[in-house]
RNA sequence: GGUGUCAUAGCUCAGUUGGUAGAGCAAAGGACUGAAAAUCCUUGUGUCCCCGGUUCGAUUCCUGGUGACACCA
């Protein structure tokens, strides 16, 4: 099994440049490299600003041996797949992944895991074994109403309380136990059959103070390019206002804002903060990471992009 | 210039009939297997503006100062 490298770090903190600098080492007397994104918005046509897809970064400047100028353009996975409004699950994602890798090697290139979203990630790095459960339309109208305490009970009953997320709200409960439901109708049965690949995992380090500086000044930026006008779009396209507010961050605020429900004022200092919040969350789900068994190597991302890479490299 | 009100946590403020204080937000730490940019849990933070007085004891009452705001001139 091919082995992957992973690039994570806590938003605002230079991956993508890094892993498409990378990838395109590999088009030196290789065969190449592919990037496989791990971000849960990504995911979303229409989302770009307020994702920071920063499609331009996979657009690399290079000079051939003749010495003429070429764009090398390094090819990404799991970008712009679903449609804004819609749901997209660590299932997907996992199922996404598997088809994404399968794919690198028929061109017997690099597959390079690169993202924010740690649930994402990990499922990869630790295998996790998802079956395909569907809707169960009937079970939610009967659970519907139920207080999270009878939810609770109940999902109880089905012996496998291992998480503590499953009981945080009624809706988390009741998709938990419809999960245990399907699994005692039919065992495990169509396990997605996740490849358990190796990886060599780099961490992305930035130092608190720097990364608050940078998010700041990078929400402004946004907001100056047209953010604001991305999520009127999304609205007007027909876009549920409720899925945008679900989608945190840029696309919360920025609706509360546009619905009268924040001034831009309050748009403004509640998202950047949130968002400072958000990348101290990021930080906190990668050590708990490591403390179940993955291996990260950190790196100081203050450093020139060139330089990283090169240390990435030496480690491989 | 006069009168009045206020001054307490990083911010907005509550409070102590005199026994050195507490909320929200922010911050920090944590959890995490099907919306994870989601969702949820835990924890601090103090010359109570300054000088003096009364008092066993003052952040609290009193004199004076400084600053902010309001009204009057």
């Amino acid at each position: 099994m091919q082995p992957i490298i992973t690039i994570l770090g806590p938003t605002a903190c230079g991956k993508t440049a890094v892993a498409t600098r990378l990838a395109a080492r590999y088009f030196k007397g290789a065969s190449g490299a592919e990037i496989i994104s791990a971000d849960s918005r990504q995911v979303f046509r229409g989302m770009d600003i307020g994702t920071g897809k920063d499609l331009a970064d996979y657009d690399i400047a290079t000079t051939d041996s003749h010495g003429q100028r070429a764009t090398l353009h390094i090819p990404y996975h799991l970008i712009d797949i679903a449609e804004a409004g819609t749901k997209y699950s660590v299932f997907d994602f996992q199922r996404g992944f598997t088809r994404a890798y399968n794919n690198i090697l028929t061109r017997a290139r690099q597959p390079i895991l690169c993202g924010g979203t740690g649930l994402y990630i990990e499922s990869i790095l630790r295998g996790y074994q998802l079956a395909e459960v569907p809707v169960n339309p009937e079970l939610r109208q009967r659970l519907e109403g139920k207080t999270l305490e009878e939810l609770t009970r109940l999902l109880a009953t089905y012996k496998r309380l291992h998480n503590t997320t499953d009981v945080d709200t009624a809706r988390r409960a009741i998709r938990a136990i419809e999960i245990e439901e399907y699994y005692s109708r039919n065992g495990l049965g169509k396990t997605h059959d996740a490849p358990l690949v190796e990886s060599t995992t780099f961490g992305l380090d930035i130092p608190r103070e720097l990364r608050r500086e940078r998010i700041s000044q990078r929400l402004h930026r946004r907001l100056d390019e047209g953010m604001t006008d991305e999520v009127q779009r999304l609205l007007d396209s027909g876009v549920a206002p409720e899925a945008l507010i679900s989608y945190g961050l840029e696309y919360r605020y920025i609706t509360l804002y546009l619905t009268r429900q924040l001034t831009l004022d309050e748009m403004t200092r509640q998202l950047e903060t949130a968002i400072h919040q958000f990348a101290k969350r990021q930080m906190t789900y990668f050590r708990g990471m490591e403390r179940r068994g993955v291996d990260i190597q950190w790196i100081d991302a203050t450093q020139p992009t060139e330089e990283i890479v090169e240390q990435i490299i030496a480690q491989l």
